[in-house]
DNA sequence: TTGGAGTCAATAGG
DNA sequence: CCTATTGACTCCAA
């Protein structure tokens, strides 16, 4: 094992597992609208339980915990004490880089994580209830550097020879050099986003026809547009569960409404290689956004019409096919994703109904 | 099999 | 370096 940099990852979050209780354990679901702590984290400290628990089963016991707040002191440790996210990660909670990145940025409310989920929030909770672990997160990093210092001083400033990058295990893999089969990585061009998006809206669940058809249109794999439904429905999903806590932390703190709510409304195209998306303010102002009509109700009533195999070009709307521009980014992304979260539900509802998948038959 | 939840890990920007 | 994004993968449950 060469001394990576990381290599004590694993060690550490051992470590962690053990001592403590987190808040009370016992189940007791209560919707907890209070107007909460202007100071996140309750942190109710947890007792010095010398319980050697996994975190498992920590996890299995914990009370419901604010995740919100919870990363959100996360990323003030961190930035406040220039740790990194990869650190941490790898050291404290066992994720990557990216993951740490998502979690941080979007945690999701903790009653909609599964129990594994569940676990980073744990750690992380564990891991801010003694301060000393900052420091010893920072005596990592010195570490880290220090033994980056001596490896780029005594090598021959040449011999980039093989990098230590493997985890482990992957011993010389003698065989030939390889040619690294390595998939490129898809990257797909804003125009097949477009147009996936676009398919989405009419359809969030794709037979596999229109999969096949999306497919052979966009000049994609097949498992890649799979992937693409997939990973979207996901990310929108927890779109929504984002706006959920948001909403519920500013309530209470009634924001005097300024009208802006920049993201929907116009979205002022000219932008350019970014459409889409805009960040999501901490403007909880939505509040009960049951006032928001619906306007653009799909076929809800025993009607669901599935597009018929060539309807697909519609997606392209002289798009791809007619070379460029295609205009018609003048929708609201949140009033999209609600209009999509609907035909979720529909969808649901159509396969409880036992009725899946309407085909294409006609009347 | 299909869909969801979590992640990984390559990569684009800073 | 560091962080954010995102296509693909692994597990799991229905």
């Amino acid at each position: 094992a060469p001394e990576s940099p990381v290599s004590s990852a694993e060690e550490s979050v051992k470590s962690q597992e053990q001592a403590v209780a987190l808040p009370v354990p016992e189940t007791s679901e209560t919707p907890d609208s209070q107007p909460s702590t202007p100071v996140p984290l309750p942190l109710p400290l947890p007792l010095p339980g010398p319980s050697g628990l996994t975190i498992q089963e920590m996890v299995a016991m914990s009370a419901e915990l604010d995740t919100y707040a919870i990363t959100k002191k996360v990323k003030e440790v961190l930035t406040d004490n220039n740790l990194g996210q990869r650190l941490f990660g790898e050291s404290i909670l066992g994720l990557t880089q990216g993951s740490v990145s998502d979690l941080l940025a979007r945690p999701k409310p903790w009653h909609k994580l599964s129990l594994k989920g569940r676990e980073p929030f744990v750690r992380m909770q564990l891991w801010l209830s003694d301060p000393r672990n900052v420091e010893k997160l920072m005596d990592m990093k010195r570490m880290e550097k220090k033994a980056y210092m001596k490896r780029r001083h005594n090598s021959v400033s040449e011999a980039p020879a093989v990098d230590s990058n493997v985890i482990m295990g992957d011993f010389g893999s003698t065989c030939s050099p390889q040619q690294h089969l390595k998939k490129p990585r898809v990257v797909l061009a804003p125009e097949e986003k477009e147009a996936l998006k676009r398919a989405y809206q009419q359809k969030p669940y794709p037979s596999p026809k229109t999969i096949e058809e999306l497919a052979s249109q966009l000049n994609l794999k097949t498992s890649t547009v799979i992937n693409w439904f997939h990973n979207y429905r996901s990310r929108i999903r927890r779109e929504l569960f984002i706006e959920e806590i948001q909403a519920a932390a500013g309530e209470g703190a009634v924001r005097v409404g300024e009208g802006e709510s920049s993201c929907d409304g116009t979205e002022s195209d000219s932008g350019g290689p970014r459409p889409e998306e805009c960040g999501q303010s901490l403007s909880s102002s939505p509040k009960s956004d049951h006032n928001h009509q619906p306007e653009e109700t799909p076929s809800a009533s025993g009607t669901t019409e599935d597009q018929k195999p060539g309807s697909v070009d519609s997606l392209f709307s002289a798009g791809l096919t007619a070379a460029a521009s295609q205009r018609n980014p003048k929708d609201s992304s949140v009033r999209r994703r609600k209009a999509a979260n609907l035909n979720n539900i529909i969808h649901r509802l159509e396969k409880a109904a036992n009725r899946d998948e309407p085909h294409e038959w006609e009347f």
